[in-house]
RNA sequence: GGCCCGUUAGUGCAGCGGUUAUCACGCCUCCCUUUCACGGAGGAAACACGGGUUCGAGUCCCGUACGGGCUACCA
């Protein structure tokens, strides 16, 4: 029975894609090229009161920008369109009306309130766990207890119904989790879930169930908060008859709050200071219908690869001691018995140093025209490219964020208005005074352009005519220079500055600080 | 409450019956250096607890505690 390894991302366009949905996406994916199969990505919007508009398309984008590829879908098509829920009622309704004739599954006719008072009654009575199965069904309005012809009058009339699952009364269910191994939980814990809906759309349960056979998936990988429906989704499998080719299960750890308890929230990423999407989120929240912006990593300035390998190791170890992975290095080291079973706690900082690693290992070409030079283009600043690369080369080893290799720097293109206090105070001396003032001197002697290697033999030769030691002087030439008491080699920034910009700095200094020398 | 899943340093992990318990992030110290970073060398820091099983347990079993998830005509 060798199938062709088929796997599945089936998010709820509701809003935003989490980062969590994110990593579950990813797991697929990884398992999917590993194994040399298909990843599939289908849309299930089957609840039509959180549908949101947009959201699906912020799904598409968001894979697209992490380099997760999608084999079969909304969008490229394949054997088994439509691959959007909402566009296969029909199919979900025949398998549905297939249980129904078999037994297997009921009509039921019980109101929202109804419903609440049968579980109000059951909390009253001490039930543990109040819930719609094999006892309680007796004594609802079903067609399990309604005369056929009621049954029949009723659905005529047009009243409004729901098919439940009838659940055995005591069976044990069990299934083999690629991550937990055997789980087992007796049916009687299970209730008699609603299949389709009284709006004639499926739930999740029924129309996953019948896509995956249908559409001939072979792993399962999901988050852990679906676990404990996996045993329904096997008792459905059953009844359906296709237990021979049900899928694999793999129930991912959840993503945690880094700090106190619960699993990650939007709230929380928000209150931390990171995003929880990877890309921009303009939308409504839910509850208070107000206009709501999240910042995604993208515009955080987050490199994909780089939150891809971050989420790859949040609950996966390749078991070796390797830390940086491209995308295929992770789909080559993938294996799902790998995966974690323990929920992992998010920790931005380590998305950073990601972020950091990445950004170094980029050229310095690759860094001017992908982030440098369009700031530079946003804020009206002229640059050429060579000296956008210039300040990528100088920078790339100092940052953690691309938007730094100008905000880092910024005196590269303003001359500084003020000193930092501190420094004046510390090193501005006259002994510096005398060095720099004969260093300006010398500057202006050279020909044409001025190279990092000049700038230094010339700031020697000034250093060793005066007798006074480098250590004593830099700190208060780089405070003229840039204003500031810390940044890259001052020699490169002079290279970068030119000739006449840092004489003309040196000169500012030397006037609006020319009280202060100690 | 009930059901299910989990528990190695602050965080992410390695370990798959016998190790001085691995590595990384973060933190601290020192070195390098014109500063800050980078880099280098060190350091502090963990097997939740209690019972078993075993010659031997972080590794297997049970219990407790703690954490998480689910408990909808949401996914």
């Amino acid at each position: 029975m060798d199938r062709e390894v088929r796997v599945r991302f089936a998010p709820s366009p509701t809003g935003a894609l989490h980062i969590g949905g994110v990593r579950t996406a990813l797991y697929n994916y990884l398992l999917a090229k590993k194994l040399g199969g298909k990843m599939l990505l289908r849309i299930e919007d089957t609840d039509q009161n959180r549908f949101v508009p947009g959201a699906e398309e912020y799904i598409i984008e968001s894979l697209k920008w992490v380099g997760i590829g999608i084999d079969e879908g909304i969008e490229q098509g394949g054997p088994h369109a439509p691959y959007r829920q909402s566009e296969r009622k029909d199919i979900y309704r025949e398998h549905a009306l297939r249980l129904l004739n078999e037994g297997k599954a009921y009509y039921a006719f019980d109101t929202p309130e109804e419903l609440e008072a049968m579980r109000e009654r059951l909390k009253a009575a001490k039930v543990d766990n109040p819930q719609y199965n094999s006892i309680t069904r007796l004594q609802m309005k079903n067609s399990l207890t309604l005369p056929e012809a009621e049954v029949n009058e009723r659905i005529n009339a047009g009243e409004p119904y729901v098919i439940r699952l009838k659940v055995p009364r005591k069976e044990e269910v069990r299934l083999n989790d690629l991550i937990r191994g055997w789980v087992m939980v007796h049916s009687s814990t299970i209730d008699d879930k609603v299949l389709m809906k009284s709006d004639g759309m499926p739930t999740y349960h029924l129309a996953n169930v019948v896509d995956d056979h249908l559409m001939e998936i072979t792993h399962v990988i999901r988050g852990e908060e679906w676990l404990p429906s996996a045993p329904l989704h096997v008792l459905l499998y059953r009844f359906l008859g296709w237990e021979d080719t049900m899928p694999q299960f793999a129930h991912l750890p959840l993503l945690l709050k880094p700090d106190g308890n619960g699993k990650l929230s939007k709230r929380e990423a928000d209150t931390l200071g990171f995003p929880i999407f990877p890309l921009n989120w303009n939308g409504i929240d839910h509850k208070t219908g107000e206009q709501v912006f999240s910042q995604g990593y993208r515009e955080a300035g987050y490199l994909p690869e780089a939150l891809i390998n971050f989420l790859a190791f949040l609950g996966w170890n390749p078991g070796t001691q390797q830390e940086l992975f491209t995308m295929n290095e992770l789909v080559e080291a993938f294996t799902i018995e790998k995966v974690g079973k323990a929920g992992v706690k998010f920790d931005i900082n380590k998305a950073k140093w990601y972020n950091q690693q990445y950004i170094r290992i980029k050229t310095d070409e690759e860094l001017a025209t992908n982030y440098l030079l369009p700031i530079l283009k946003e804020k009206n600043i002229d640059c050429s490219p060579e000296k956008a690369a210039k300040i990528s080369s100088i920078m790339k080893e100092r940052i953690t964020f691309p938007s730094e290799l100008w905000s880092e720097v910024t005196y590269l293109f303003d001359r500084p208005e003020s000193y930092d206090e501190t420094v004046v105070q510390a090193k501005w001396t006259s002994e510096a005074v005398r060095v720099i003032a004969d260093f300006k001197q010398a500057l202006q002697g050279l020909s044409s352009i001025l190279k990092a290697d000049t700038a230094k033999d010339t700031l020697h030769t000034v250093l060793e005519k005066q007798g006074v030691k480098i250590g004593k002087v830099m700190q208060a030439l780089r405070l003229a220079i840039t204003g500031v008491g810390a940044g890259p080699d001052l020699m490169q920034i002079m290279e970068i500055l030119g000739k006449e910009e840092t004489t003309t700095r040196l000169g500012n200094a030397l006037d609006k600080l020319q009280d202060r020398a100690k």
